[in-house]
DNA sequence: CTCCGGTGCCTTTTT
DNA sequence: GGCACCGGAG
């Protein structure tokens, strides 16, 4: 009995399908992780093809290690020379290697959003951008937007003419560039485009990694964008034998470039490609499976598959609905304290699954006072947190001191007297001699008008250029611990004295955690751990990378970053309308901004194998303020006989979709239903608890002093209500409800 | 130069 | 509710 007599037909005829363009359409829960890696497995054993010549390509390092982990469990002998990797690091990797043809120096850094919006900052300030006008964030999404779509700083001042914002945002771009370029830096998008730039232009590059990977792999395509599909179909062109696995249905970043029509179109562009379709799915019940189903049934413009199963049953989808996020909270921690307790599963059998990362709070409380061990995916990344930047930033100095970004991130961290006047001196100075911010600080001497701050750079200059002089000759962890020591960084935070302090410096030891661990890992390889090699690692981990399925604790993360996971129990909670789908999608008049919401419903169903959960509140506060929300209209979009809703609701209830609550408060449901059609919507509903001020959001009153206007917003605020008023002559005016005395008209 | 307090904006999702 | 930016005082 072989390895392959375990899969069914279609995976079956998927793994011997070798030669040629592939299109795998695999549902969820149909095994294709699988799929490649038997795959894989067959090219080797079977084929003879050099393990040397496969290249697998997945979105997140977390992916990448457990193909990498399966392969080697199937393959004896050499699988260690397949490249498993991500897009981004597979193409860091390219890059090191011929990135100065591009003009470009191979160590590099990469700039994270952070860093991105730092330089977009600096950029505004320099060429006079009204921020409030153009945003940091559009104009950098606006630049990201066009780079997946490899169009360069030329042609998109080509394309904008005529328009006079797009052609700001051309300049901007222009100057994003070139100091991208100055400082010997790339950011996300750059290393996509860097990397198909490389192919396109360098015949004898093309050439090698043509010859090199002639089996290619691309798992999750459906979340591929334009530059991806450059990337991978480039590589492909001269062998063809490009197999690419995913599901139209899952697809859930658009938002981020991803093109939905790279998979629905494969079959034009590879017009010889075969297609299997993977439709039986092993990891949930049928009542699962046709709660999903029956879900995305609603959305048009997808290829058209119903997931099956031979899996039972199961138990019913429970739903609860609740009065506030408190509640839904309370509910969901107390039912996996109840499993867990009762024996029936362990703590990381239990997922709690969200729209947004804001919803986490409420769980993490839960958790902690009933005493559940959990694992919180996303929210703010590590590598994100301030003393692990200032110190990624000591390192990036001392291995690229052409990271200008970097080197002004420090010289004045720990504290050392050198303000905004001394860094902006040198910073013109450096402009002027079109040299780097730190040759500029070498040489400060040269700066004119620099005077006291001149001692303070020389020996800002002498502790980098000895910690420099330290890192040839000292392991990474060691430099490190130099950086922290040499500098008093630790000190400085404590001096600080916050109580933040302590959990910072646990930061800081995790930071030295992890240069331990990626030396160790270096040394295993067999290869030579370098300070550029660790930061390369740090700049391309994703949270989800550390999510360990063997640690006993319950998960908590968004519905995107569940993807490709599952868990016997899934809690998917907050389904209501303008928290999911989001308001925004609520109230855009883009319907496919709305499949997109109900696709990651899908996902979020999906990833459950034996028991899901769906809940919801009534009343939720949402920055700082209570939000009334109806239940999702996915809810409604399941089949009534597939839900348990415990005993506390009634069917007519669902149907209706209003539950029993007071008349006042059905009149605000009925208000808030309007708002949502109305052309232009009362910004999010918002109504106090309890009795209210006696008018509400859309009614006129009259003020003693300010006349009559109309209320567009009550918040609950402690135990008044905050009302919004725009009055008729005085403008708009925030009040309290018990001084305003407002009358109603 | 640094510290502190006030203001505004934000949240959809992330490699 | 919280973070980041700005302006003013010491």
């Amino acid at each position: 009995m072989s390895i392959y007599d375990t899969l069914n037909e279609q995976q079956r005829e998927a793994v011997y399908h070798t030669e040629g363009p592939l299109l795998i359409l695999a549902g969820a829960g149909s095994g294709k992780t699988r799929v490649l890696t038997h795959r894989i497995a067959y090219l080797i054993e079977e084929k003879g093809v050099n393990p040397w010549n496969i290249l697998a390509i997945t979105f997140t390092n977390k992916a990448a290690g457990e193909m990498r982990e399966r392969v080697d469990n199937l393959v004896g002998f050499g699988s260690e020379s397949i490249w498993v990797s991500t897009f981004h690091s597979t193409c860091v990797r390219i890059l090191r290697r011929h990135i100065d043809r591009l003009g470009y120096d191979t160590n590099f850094t990469i700039y994270d959003t952070d860093d991105q919006k730092t330089l977009m900052r600096d950029i505004c300030k320099y060429l006079q951008i009204d921020t409030k006008i153009y945003r940091e964030r559009n104009l950098l999404a606006a630049i990201s937007a066009a780079k997946n779509e490899m169009i360069s700083p030329k042609e998109f001042r080509l394309r904008a003419e005529g328009d006079f914002s797009r052609q700001k945002i051309a300049t901007v771009y222009e100057e994003y560039e070139k100091q991208m370029q100055a400082n010997n830096a790339l950011d996300f998008d750059d290393l996509l485009v860097k990397a198909v730039q490389l192919l396109k232009t360098q015949p004898d590059v093309l050439d090698y990694y043509q010859e090199r990977f002639r089996y290619i792999m691309v798992d999750e395509y459906q979340d591929t964008n334009n530059v991806q599909f450059q990337f991978v179909s480039t590589l492909a062109a001269k062998y063809r034998n490009l197999c690419v696995v995913g599901d139209d249905d899952q697809s859930i970043y658009k938002f981020r470039g991803a093109d939905i029509r790279n998979i629905l179109n494969f079959e034009n562009v590879f017009e010889d490609a075969r297609v299997i379709k993977l439709e039986q799915n092993y990891r949930s019940t049928s009542t699962i499976l046709d709660a999903a189903n029956a879900v995305i049934r609603n959305n048009r413009g997808r290829k058209d598959k119903t997931l099956w199963t031979d899996n039972g049953q199961g138990e019913k989808i429970e739903f609860r609905q609740f009065d506030t996020g408190f509640d839904e909270a309370e509910y969901i921690v107390g039912d996996i304290r109840g499993h867990v307790d009762s024996g029936d599963c362990s703590y990381n059998d239990n997922a709690i699954l969200y729209r947004t990362n804001a919803q986490s709070r409420l769980f993490e409380e839960k958790l902690v006072s009933a005493n559940i061990p959990y694992k919180l995916v996303g929210g703010v990344n590590f590598y994100a947190r301030r003393e692990i930047k200032d110190l990624l930033a000591y390192l990036k100095t001392i291995d690229n001191g052409r990271d200008d970004l970097a080197v002004r991130r420090i010289i004045n961290v720990p504290k050392r007297g050198i303000g905004l006047t001394s860094v902006n001196r040198v910073q013109e100075y450096a402009l002027q001699r079109e040299i780097s911010f730190y040759e500029a600080v070498l040489g400060a001497d040269l700066i004119p008008g620099i005077g006291r701050g001149l001692s303070r750079l020389e020996s800002f200059a002498a502790l980098i250029e000895h910690f420099k002089e330290e890192a040839g000759r000292m392991s990474i962890l060691e430099l490190l611990e130099d950086i922290i020591e040499t500098t008093g960084y630790i000190e400085e935070l404590k001096t600080e004295g916050e109580i933040e302090a302590e959990a910072r410096i646990e930061n800081i030891d995790e930071l030295k955690n992890k240069a331990a661990d990626y030396e160790e890992g270096c040394h295993e390889r067999g290869e030579t751990p370098t300070l550029g090699g660790f930061l390369e690692e740090v700049a391309l981990v994703a949270d989800i990378d550390s999510l360990d399925e063997d640690s006993d604790y319950v998960v908590l993360m968004t519905l995107h970053s569940a993807k490709g996971l599952e868990f016997p129990h899934v809690y998917l909670a907050g389904m209501e309308d303008g928290l999911f789908p989001s308001y925004m999608t609520v109230t855009s008049d883009n319907p496919e901004e709305l499949e997109e919401e109900r696709r990651l419903c899908y996902v979020g169903i999906t990833r459950a194998m034996k028991q899901l959960t769906l809940t919801c509140a009534r009343r939720r506060m949402v920055r700082g303020e209570t939000q009334y929300n109806k239940m999702s209209r996915f809810l409604k979009e399941i089949p009534m006989e597939l839900l348990s809703t415990g005993m506390k609701f009634e069917k007519e209830e669902k149907e209706e979709e209003t539950p029993r609550q007071s008349s006042w408060q059905q009149a605000k449901q009925a208000f808030h239903t309007k708002a949502f059609s109305s052309p232009r919507p009362v910004q999010q509903f918002k109504v106090a608890g309890g009795n209210g001020p006696g008018y509400d959001v859309g009614d006129r009153v009259r003020h003693v002093k300010f006349g009559e206007g109309l209320v567009t917003a009550i918040v609950e605020g402690g135990r008044d209500y905050e009302v919004t008023v725009e009055f008729d002559k005085a403008g708009t005016k925030k009040m309290f409800a018990a001084f305003a005395k407002l009358q109603k008209i």
